[in-house]
DNA sequence: TTGGAATGTCAACAAAGCTGACGTATTGTG
DNA sequence: CACAATACGTCAGCTTTGTTGACATTCCAA
């Protein structure tokens, strides 16, 4: 129960169950307005988050094959069929052949399939700008350290993975 | 373009694509770990995130009308109806015919519910302790300010409407 | 008092998740 | 080589949770 050192009894004061409720609802809310611009411009086109999901991921890992996307994703392939089937049929994503393994099928965006990813990136990035800017970078920090200590273990795995690709 | 003064030109890396594609993918993955636990209960018994959420605001606001949740909840009141006759019927929550106005139906958690929601929130708020005890006070701080200044305008207001409460 | 607004319920449908079963092509192994 | 394992696709059927539309009840104000 004893603090950092420097600070006295209160130093847990931000564990109280009031401010984490706080945290939990400021959560929630919050991530409502993280998915509503590109739920706008998605239910304009018939598309819906799962959609939106399966081409961020394949933009971010261009090639990626269908049990990569699985796993990122963390849904069944019935359910990601669907969704994939629907986007290579309106020519968004492209299905090919693996050369090595040709079981494999990698997985590419097609110019149109950019552009969508573009439009709801765009959308998505800006409100986040709004947000950093707002409430500045050491804020920024912050935010991030919660976010990752909140993942799941193999959660994070897959979201260090995608940083390793870039970042 | 001139930042907080201090800083000279790249005062505002922290907005770059890079930054920013790394915050929205750390909210989705972050977003997973966050449900993760009360998932896992409901599912044993049934009930699904929106039975988490009806039950968490009527406990956060006891006696409030299903108007009142509905604005909270940001759903159709037919949907939110469906959830919420199963909460009565298997006696979680109450429904009491307003008396003011008897077109309101206030809503109470029964003892039972009382019960179910101390189970959800209870392992929620681990995972938030667990989270904000790695990260730290100062992580915290940023991480509810950029959480604030992503919401939508109403989201905002409602997540206000729920501090007044207690606080 | 009567018509409109507010509140809540019933019915039907859609998106997107799930399980289970099965088929097919390909790869790796005993 | 024969056979098991892997990767992918698909069919069927179910659940949760969102949607619209239609409708009953209640309140309020013209």
């Amino acid at each position: 129960m004893e603090g950092s050192g420097r600070d006295t009894g209160n130093a847990l004061l931000f564990l109280t169950d009031e401010q984490l409720r706080k945290g939990i609802e400021a959560m929630f809310f919050a991530y409502r307005g993280f998915t509503a611009d590109p739920d706008r411009i998605l239910a304009d086109i018939a598309y819906g988050r799962a959609h939106h999901r399966a081409v961020h991921f394949i933009h971010r890992s261009p090639g990626t094959t269908v049990n990569n996307l699985l796993a990122m994703l963390g849904v069944t392939k019935q359910s990601l069929n669907r969704v994939l089937r629907a986007l290579v049929v309106d020519g968004l994503v492209r299905n090919e052949v693996g050369k090595r393994d040709k079981r494999e099928r990698h997985l590419y965006l097609t110019p149109d399939g950019e552009a969508l990813e573009r439009q709801l990136s765009d959308a998505q990035r800006d409100r986040m700008r709004t947000a950093y800017r707002a409430a500045g970078p050491e804020a920024v920090t912050g935010f991030r350290q919660v976010l990752e200590a909140m993942m799941d273990e193999d959660m994070r795995n897959r979201y260090d993975a995608l940083k390793d690709l870039k970042g």
